[in-house]
DNA sequence: TGCGCACATAGCTAAATAGTCAAGTGCGCC
DNA sequence: GGCGCACTTGACTATTTAGCTATGTGCGCA
């Protein structure tokens, strides 16, 4: 992705955006089990029909899931698992940047010292 | 990430956040060759350079990169070049939507006979 | 045909944020 | 010390958007 023109660019941004939400990271989450419809998705995710409604609507027009409507009843389903590989991913380097700031953190507190507590309150 | 209780989730969500905004994808393209400090980035990115300054920080807070002052400005380089790999996974699934689409279209456009450009305007 | 359920959409409010300009801060240099 | 440059931060505006409630819309079923 060296030299994008800024299309390109802006619908990589639009992409990350769609993710950028816990609402639908967590539908993403439900569905990977199985496929859902709207209702039970919103009980759920303890939100409104009509808010998880919308969500869906947006992960669908990103092609992250698709809609099949069975009885009277929408069912959602994810198109692409790949999405699933890019969080674990994520996850990775979050769990990374946790482990270089509690080494940092480390490094104040205990500069030879082991097992010493963190300081307490300073009694003045 | 199966299982994530919500402030994970909430995490995962302000990590894709902080790769959502194309000026920010921009500047970590530009990062990729080499450090830069405010001013370049700005002139490169056609921003002023306090806008610059602030996606700078965010990057920083979020471990995308590091602050270096030198002489008496300051220079910004990649700390962790995963994130490359996480964007060009996504460009990967951008492309196969975009495909997929292009498929769908010639499937109403041209049912059988080849060669046939779009319906013209319909005489009526 | 008409009722009721499930979902989608319209309209609204509150909150987040990308951009601006102006003022503050810190460093090199005279 | 004092000037000037580079960067940061404060204050503001405009835009986007997640959530809500209320209102369509479409289907199954009596």
């Amino acid at each position: 992705m060296e030299g994008l023109p800024s299309e390109a660019l802006a619908k990589v941004a639009a992409y990350f955006q769609v993710l950028a939400e816990p609402t639908r990271l967590q539908i993403l989450n439900l569905l990977r089990q199985q496929p859902r419809n709207v209702g039970e998705l919103a009980q759920l995710c303890a939100f409104s029909a009509a808010n998880i409604s919308r969500h869906l609507s947006l992960l669908s027009q990103h092609g992250f899931v698709a809609r099949e409507t069975r009885g009277n009843s929408a069912y959602y389903r994810i198109t692409d698992p790949s999405v699933y590989d890019l969080c674990d991913v994520v996850c990775g380097n979050i769990a990374r940047q946790f482990e270089r700031s509690a080494q940092e953190r480390a490094a104040f507190v205990t500069p030879a010292a082991p097992a010493k507590k963190a300081r307490p309150p300073s009694p003045r």
